[in-house]
DNA sequence: ACGATATGAATGAATG
DNA sequence: CATTCATTCATATCGT
C-alpha cells in the first residue's frame, strides 16, 4: 500500500481540460465520451482537500456540494456528482485506512516504515495542522472555523457477525429471457392500495418480509 | 452540457445467477462472491425497474413486496427487504440526483450537468411508457390500473443529447495557484449550520435486543 | 504489456 | 424521506 498520492501533486496528467481528448479511449466506440471519468485536477484536488481537511467538510449537502462544484467547476469540467463521490470516498478510504491503521493488533515497532500519513498537502490530522502550511501562495489564512471539527471517530468496533451466509439456491428456474409479464396484477397493486402499511421495519424486517408468502 | 460520463458499457455488478455460484464463472478463479448482500441478476433488476417506470411503483407496500419478491425469486436470491430497500433506493437516488444539479436558486449557470440518466443495462424511458413500445413481452394488459399510481412520470429525461462538451471555461485564473480562498463562505458553510431538519421523531417504540452479542 | 494501487462511481443496507 | 456507511466494480495511472 503505497501512501495515497504521493507526489501526484505535480505532474498530473494535464491539469486542464480532461475532455475533448477524441484520442480514442478504448474501443472508439461512440465518438467521444471522453474519459468516462471524471479526472479531478490538481486545482480542484486542493480545494477539496482543503475543504475537508481545513474546514471539515466531510458530508457536504446538497447545496453545498451545488456551491462547491459551481466554484470548482473553474479549474475544469466537474459535477455535482463528482463532488459527492469525491466527499464519500474520500472519507470513507480514510476511515478505512485508519480502521486497519488503529486497530490493527500489529507490529508497531517497525520503525515507522509502515506507511506514512499520507497526503502531501494536508496530512490525515484534521486537527489542524500547522496553520499555515503554505500552500503555494498567499492568501490561504488557516482560519478559525477549521477546528470546530470535532474528531469523530469513535464508531465502534462493529464487528462483523454476519452469521447468514445462507446462498441457499433459488432453485430452478424457467425461462428468464422469455418475458417478464407486465406486472401489476400479481403485484396486487390496485390504483387504491399503496397506503403505508406502517409496520415498522427496522428490526421487524427480519420477519416483516422474509419468507412465507 | 456534457452528455459523457455514462454510457460506460454495461458495467453494473454483473453477476448473473448469484445463486450457489455453481462452479466458477467468469474468468478463471474469483468465485466466491458469497456476499452477504444481495446482487441483484439482470432480470431482477429488469423487472424491477419496470415496476419502477412503467408502472409507477414507488412506494410498495408490505403485501406488494412480498409478491414482489416472490415472483424476482424466480430470478434468483431474494428476499422482501431487498425489494423494499431497492425502491427505496431507487427513488431517493433519482431525487437526490435532481437536487444537486437543478435546484440552484441563484445564478443559472450552467445548465445541468447532472448525473447519470440512469440505468446501465436497461434503460427504460421513463417518459411516459408509451403505449406500443414498453417491454419485451406483452401478455397482460397494462394501462388501467398502473394509472392509479402514477404521475410522478415526466422527469426530464436528460438522454444523452451531444450537446458537446465545451463547457468549464478556463475563466480568468492567473491566481489558481494562488489562492483557493478560504472557502466556507461560498460553500455556505457556517460553523453553526446542523444542515438538517429534523422534524418529527417517530420513534416506535424503544425494542433494543438483539443487535451485535 | 502487465500487475498493483489509487480512486471515481454505483449501490445495497441502514439509520435518523 | 434524507443521509450515511460499507463494499464492490471500473478504470486511470504508475512502477517495473
Amino acid at each position: 500500500m503505497e501512501p495515497q498520492q504521493q507526489l501526484q501533486q505535480q505532474q498530473q496528467q494535464n491539469q486542464q481540460q480532461p475532455n475533448e481528448d477524441s484520442g480514442s479511449s478504448k474501443g472508439s466506440f461512440l465518438c467521444r465520451q471522453s474519459s468516462t471519468r471524471w479526472t479531478p485536477t490538481t486545482d480542484q484536488i486542493r480545494i477539496l482537500k482543503d475543504l475537508y481537511y481545513n474546514n471539515g467538510v466531510r458530508s457536504p449537502s446538497a447545496e453545498q456540494i451545488q456551491r462547491i462544484s459551481a466554484r470548482l467547476r473553474q479549474y475544469g469540467k466537474i459535477e455535482g456528482k463528482n463532488v459527492f463521490y469525491w466527499f464519500q470516498n474520500h472519507k470513507a478510504r480514510e476511515r478505512q485506512k485508519k480502521r486497519f491503521t488503529t486497530d490493527m493488533p500489529m507490529q508497531r515497532s517497525l520503525g515507522n516504515a509502515g506507511w506514512r500519513p499520507d497526503d502531501p498537502i494536508h496530512n490525515k490530522f484534521h486537527t489542524i495542522p500547522t496553520p499555515g502550511i503554505s500552500s503555494p501562495s498567499s492568501s490561504s489564512s488557516p482560519s478559525v472555523l477549521a477546528v470546530g471539527q470535532m474528531g469523530s471517530f469513535g464508531y465502534g468496533s462493529v464487528e462483523r457477525s454476519f452469521t447468514d451466509c445462507s446462498i441457499s439456491a433459488g432453485g430452478g428456474r424457467g425461462g428468464v429471457g422469455g418475458s417478464i409479464n407486465q406486472s401489476f396484477e400479481w403485484v396486487g397493486m390496485d390504483p387504491y392500495s399503496s397506503s403505508y402499511a406502517l409496520f415498522d421495519k427496522r428490526k421487524t424486517m427480519g420477519e416483516s418480509f422474509e419468507e412465507e408468502q
